[in-house]
Parts: C-alpha cells; sequence; structure tokens
DNA sequence: ACGGATGTTCGCGC
DNA sequence: CGCGCGAACATCCG
C-alpha cells in the first residue's frame, strides 16, 4: 500500500543505497512494468552511471544518473525496492520472489525492483528531467514537498461536485494521498466521506487539510520508529490506522460502531457519529 | 473451495 | 469534459 510515507521511506532508503554509488550491471524481465519504455533500454544504459539525486513528486519515483539520464518508478499497489548483499558464506545474492529488475551497483549489492501484481512502472527517460514528464507535471501539489495549504485546497475542491473522498485520490488536487490516508484524514477531520467535495467551507477545509498534515506526519514517524524497532529489538509492524482497517469496531472518539461504504470503487471506512 | 477484497493508474464509454 | 467502471495481477481471508 504504497502513499505518501511509504514513498518517501522508499526515497529515502534508495538515496542511502545507492548515493555515490556506481551501476555496474542491469537486468529486467520483459514485463508490462516497462510500459512505455523497453527492458533492453534498461540493461544498455544503466551501467556505468552514478546517482545523482533521487526526488520523490507524489506518489512517483525520480532516479536521475549523470550524463542525462533519469529513471521514472512508480510502486503500484505492491511494488518496492529491496536490497541484496552476497552472503559472507557463499558469496550469492538471494534473488527475492518477484523480482522483474535490478541493479548490482559497486559495493557488490543489488538492488531489486519486486512487485508481485506488476501494477508498478519503470520508465527510462534520456536527455530531460524526469520531472518534465507529463505524468509528472500533470500532479497538483505534493502534500509534504509543497505542503498543504487551505486556500488552494479549497479552490480545488470548489471545481467538482465529486464525493470529497473522490476528490482526495485525484492526484492533480493533491498529490500523495492515496486510500488509506484519505479514510483517516477524513476522520480526523470530522468530515463524511460522501460529501459533495464543493460543499466543504473554507473551515472544513482548514480542518481537512490539517488531517492530511497529521496523518502523513504521523506514518512517516511511525515508518521511522518501526524500523529502528525492527532493527534493534526485530519487531514487525503494528496497525498505525485508526479508522481503515477497523470497520465494525467502536470508533476510539465515540465508541459508535464503524461503518464502511464503496466510494468511487474504493471501501471507505467512516464513523457515522463523528463524521458529518 | 472459491468468491471477494486489496493498494494505484489508465483508458474507455456515456 | 467530467464521471464511473473495469482491467492490469497475485495473494490472502473467511
Amino acid at each position: 500500500m504504497p502513499e505518501l510515507p511509504e514513498v518517501e521511506h522508499a526515497a529515502r532508503t534508495l538515496r542511502a543505497w545507492l548515493g555515490g554509488r556506481t551501476i555496474r550491471r542491469a537486468r529486467a524481465a520483459d514485463t508490462r512494468i516497462f510500459r512505455g519504455g523497453s527492458p533492453s533500454d534498461f540493461e544498455r544504459l544503466l551501467p556505468g552511471r552514478r546517482l545523482e539525486r533521487v526526488d520523490r513528486r507524489g506518489k512517483y519515483l525520480l532516479l536521475t544518473f549523470d550524463g542525462d539520464l533519469g529513471l521514472l518508478s512508480h510502486l503500484g499497489m505492491t511494488g518496492k525496492w529491496v536490497r541484496r548483499s552476497p552472503s559472507p558464506l557463499t558469496g550469492r545474492r538471494p534473488v527475492p520472489l518477484h523480482s522483474h529488475a535490478h541493479l548490482v551497483l559497486d559495493d557488490k549489492s543489488a538492488l531489486h525492483y519486486v512487485d508481485p501484481r506488476l501494477f508498478g512502472q519503470l520508465l527510462l527517460v534520456r536527455g530531460g528531467a524526469v520531472a518534465e514528464l507529463p505524468v509528472i507535471r500533470a500532479l497538483g501539489p505534493d502534500a509534504l514537498l509543497d505542503g498543504v495549504d487551505t486556500t488552494t485546497l479549497h479552490a480545488a475542491l470548489s471545481r467538482s461536485a465529486r464525493p470529497v473522498k473522490v476528490a482526495l485520490l485525484d492526484q492533480s488536487v493533491l498529490a500523495g494521498v492515496g486510500n488509506i490516508y484519505a479514510t483517516e484524514a477524513l476522520f480526523h477531520a470530522g468530515l463524511h466521506p460522501t460529501r459533495p467535495s464543493r460543499s466543504l467551507t473554507l473551515e472544513e477545509t482548514s480542518r481537512l487539510a490539517e488531517g492530511i498534515r497529521a496523518v502523513l506526519d504521523r506514518a512517516l514517524a511511525g515508518m521511522v520508529e518501526e524500523e529502528i524497532a525492527y532493527l534493534s529489538l526485530g519487531r514487525g509492524a503494528v496497525n498505525r490506522f485508526v479508522i481503515y482497517d477497523r470497520i465494525g469496531s467502536p470508533c476510539p472518539r465515540c465508541g459508535r460502531t464503524l461503518e464502511s461504504l464503496v466510494i468511487g470503487g474504493r471501501t471507505s471506512a467512516f464513523c457515522p457519529g463523528c463524521q458529518r
């Protein structure tokens, strides 16, 4: 479920793994992940390159290498980047299940793009900034980099009568929010997910903006904490969600049973007492 | 045992 | 043009 916080975390991890490294080898299977490009370009153009920067825009990862080469990476629903280092005993690097492409670096590590459902995307961009691609230009303000501005959000929401939940998932309105954090933010703001987006007052939009900031910040902090807990204690993930994934349980605020609705084809949890 | 739900984006049809 | 729906695919759950 990679939404903004998970993709931001992936960007930071890739920076640490790739920073200052040179790519020795690149391999890719012919899958639909390369839609709009080809796996042979991936294998041919990446070796010898050094990473210049990793950026994130909404849910997209933008990698820039020397020599004017870029790589756009979208994780879809189930994509992730994982690192494999050679075993000190055998010198072999285990290949993770569902790895569809990988880069071997000059420190002998391999970075695998793993994606069981193949909903993600990898696209090489030659001779131009990845950030100038139409899919990136079409994104609205990034919820973390640009912040969530009440006036801007109110203007974007006022352009349509769609349910506010659907509008929040529209990446041209605000980039980075997905089903989980939209659900959480609406609960935080006390707004019913079916409310026509243009019916929100400035005051309600302000609460929503605050809700989005709060749930994204909390998720990001939670991931850092979890990583520390995992590394030092070997502890796994915990459920960080207040509403999402708790349908049928009592609302943590008012105690009423949390309900769900399908809005825009997506399951949406909400509290019938707290969200109006 | 199998139908239904799952995160995201895109394209089609109304 | 805006909106809604289904497709892309694998896995998990009841």
